[in-house]
DNA sequence: GAATCGTGGCG
DNA sequence: TCGCCAAGATT
């Protein structure tokens, strides 16, 4: 592969430099420079070194784990798209409910999202539930050492795939996350928002990968981001590779990586129903497997219509949905939720119930259930605030 | 290729 | 309060 960055997609090698190259002339030789071998050993010297006093100490990182890849692949699937501060808490509690990857092979859904309740994108709960089981029956319960069978897991794409090869088996295996497109954008300056040049983004992290020491390298990368490379305010005085930093050397850290602006987000205000009946029992239903919030419990409910009143609304999404007749009575609270692309308000109304079968017309599932077994069905955050209220009442 | 998919923290 | 986005993958 020719040492040159196209911001496009195309893989074509065209040796014209035009204004769609990323970084131009200078920039390719700034990059010709990595394939002089004492070049590169030294630029990745100085991140090594700096890793050996300055990296972050990680569970995932601490022997005898290192060598468990299924310990290495929960670390990843957690750490999609989430901090790691975040991830602490449920990382070290899940092998006290799945210590090995057979025990999550044969685990039920519902366990499996009750341990990631609270984390989100549950879809990588389910695909790490269903990956799984195929490392169980297919590869004999070893995680497999090939790039090319990694990703054919589900919920493993190019990133995670690396990390885990890298990590687990110190293979020299390139990664990019959100920390190491922040540093290599830096690095190169580049000129377009990253999600424009991943072509590009993984050549260079390719390039730089250390083929002696693939694992630390890679770690160091993605410390290097998360605690010197921020986002906002960059440490540059304390980084390793500030010499080498097109975008320090011209003084773009505060513009770079490019960002494009979105306008503001949808808001739907939701009518939900506690249903509460004679014996004192509450219904909630099973969302569908796949979309938002797939698999988790939820109370009922749905968006309001134009010029249709809560109640109104509340009254005939139950119908519609669960084919039950009920009688809405007060508001027990609005919650409000921020999702990645829209907002939501749910206005919730304790509700009676009159009559009819519950039916899962939109759901997987109905069931009544009491306020002392409702904590053992998993909810998303939206829905747990109404759990709390519930409670506090009672 | 653009949309979708959670939650928490930050300025 | 609000926009941004973090160890991305999937469709």
């Amino acid at each position: 592969m020719p040492a040159q960055l196209n911001v496009n997609a195309s893989p074509s090698p065209s040796s014209v430099a035009s204004p769609r190259k990323l970084g131009r002339a200078s920039a390719n030789q700034w990059l010709q420079s990595f394939s002089h071998p004492s070049v590169l050993n030294q630029f990745q010297g100085k991140l090594l070194d700096w890793y050996e006093t300055s990296g972050r100490d990680l569970p995932w990182r601490r022997l005898p784990d290192l060598n468990d890849p299924y310990r290495i692949w929960t670390s990843e699937v957690m750490l999609q798209q989430t901090q790691v501060k975040t991830v602490l808490p449920y990382y070290n509690r899940w092998f006290e409910v799945f210590p090995t990857v057979e025990s999550l092979a044969i685990a039920d859904q519902q366990q499996v999202l009750k341990a990631w309740e609270g984390l989100g994108y549950y879809s990588r709960a389910r695909n790490f539930h269903r990956a799984a089981k195929i490392v169980v029956e297919k590869h004999s319960g070893q995680f497999p050492k090939s790039l090319e069978a990694a990703q054919d897991l589900p919920g493993i794409g190019r990133t995670t795939a690396g990390g885990i090869l890298s990590n687990a088996f110190d293979l020299p295996v390139p990664i990019l996350d959100g920390n190491v497109k922040r540093v290599l954008s830096r690095l190169v300056a580049l000129p377009v928002p990253p999600a424009k040049a991943m072509d590009a983004l993984w050549f260079v992290s390719e390039l730089i990968l250390s083929g002696d020491r693939p694992r630390d390298f890679n770690q160091a990368l993605m410390d290097l981001g998360a605690t010197v490379c921020l986002r906002k305010n960059p440490t540059c005085l304390l980084c390793p590779w500030m010499s080498y930093c097109q975008a320090y050397r011209t003084n773009q850290t505060t513009i770079i990586p490019m960002t494009e602006s979105k306008g503001p987000l949808p808001h739907k205000v939701i009518g939900v129903a506690v249903i509460e009946n004679e014996q004192g029992e509450i219904l909630i239903d099973r969302r569908l497997e796949e979309g938002l919030l797939g698999g988790l419990w939820e109370f009922p409910g749905g968006k309001v219509e134009p010029g249709e009143s809560m109640e109104e609304c509340v009254k005939r999404e139950i119908k519609e949905e669960l084919a039950l007749d009920i009688e809405v009575g007060e508001e027990l609270i609005v919650v409000n939720h921020a999702y990645t692309h829209f907002k939501v308000s749910l206005h919730v109304h304790l509700c009676r119930y009159l009559g009819g079968e519950p039916k899962a017309i939109a759901s997987q599932e109905v069931r009544w259930v009491t306020l002392d077994t409702i904590d053992q069905y998993p909810f998303p955050k939206a829905n747990t605030k109404i759990i709390e209220a519930l409670k506090k009442r009672s």
